[in-house]
DNA sequence: CTGAATCCGAAACGATACTG
DNA sequence: CAGTATCGTTTCGGATTCAG
């Protein structure tokens, strides 16, 4: 199953960024795609809301073991950038031992459907990169 | 004008993300999604390659110009990157004074059709998340 | 289990000077 | 104009330790 953008004309592609790209007038001069990729074109950001929009919720550990390779630092402190930007939500449950759950905010998850254009295009497009990348080198 | 994903039932968001975050069997154990976010997740990859993508091409400086704040260092390592991925195409005139454009390539171009649901989201979502930080803030 | 706090090395990045 | 080279700083992020 793929959830893809249409497969649009090039000129097409050109007139909807330059839109995009655009600074407006009253934002006080700060592009807004600038703005959300600076907050989520860290290391972790997406990668975590990636996998929080697979599920309902995830427990730290559970969503720890997902993304493979993270850092108990850097995920809390992602988690805590994210909850900042209303990304995600957190619900900590007074038990012993304590369980605490993240889940997607409604704005995480509308950004999480975004993405999904991205994560289809690197599932398709991988071995292409891989094989540019060998060209290259030689 | 927008290019959007329909917009799915979060369920159909679910069940995508679940399908893109799994790790190929054969593909030796990396996750395609986190090898393509490695390499275009840094500070000015996306965003040259949005500016690229809403031009035929542009020289060195006219990009740079566009990308508000990169450094001349940034902008050249930045675009050897992208070459080596081969998003971008490089085109050297022999001219005096020199010249030199970039485009993106084939590949390139479907990247940028793939971003641009990340750029509408940017661009309807950055109050809300502004907004979210500065609830978050007190 | 879920964190916070500290330390420290590596990597990213920017500024500057120089070149064909 | 379009880079390259070098240097210094800053930031990122991992390891470790401690705590509720």
């Amino acid at each position: 199953m793929n959830i893809t953008v249409a497969d649009p004309q090039p000129h097409a592609v050109a007139k909807a960024l330059k839109e995009i790209m655009q600074v407006p007038e009253n934002g006080g001069g700060i592009c807004p795609v600038r703005d959300v990729l600076d907050r989520i074109g860290d290391k972790w950001s997406l990668l975590i809301i990636l996998n929080l929009g697979a599920e309902e919720n995830l427990r730290f550990n559970e969503l720890r073991r997902r993304v493979e390779g993270i850092s108990q630092r850097m995920l809390t402190v992602t988690l805590r950038n994210l909850e900042a930007d209303g990304l995600v939500g957190r619900t900590v449950y007074a038990e012993v031992p304590p369980r605490v759950e993240y889940r997607l905010t409604d704005l995480g998850r509308s950004l999480a459907g975004a993405v999904i254009g991205i994560g289809n295009w690197a599932s398709q497009h991988a071995p292409a990169i891989a094989a540019a990348r060998a060209r290259f080198a030689a």
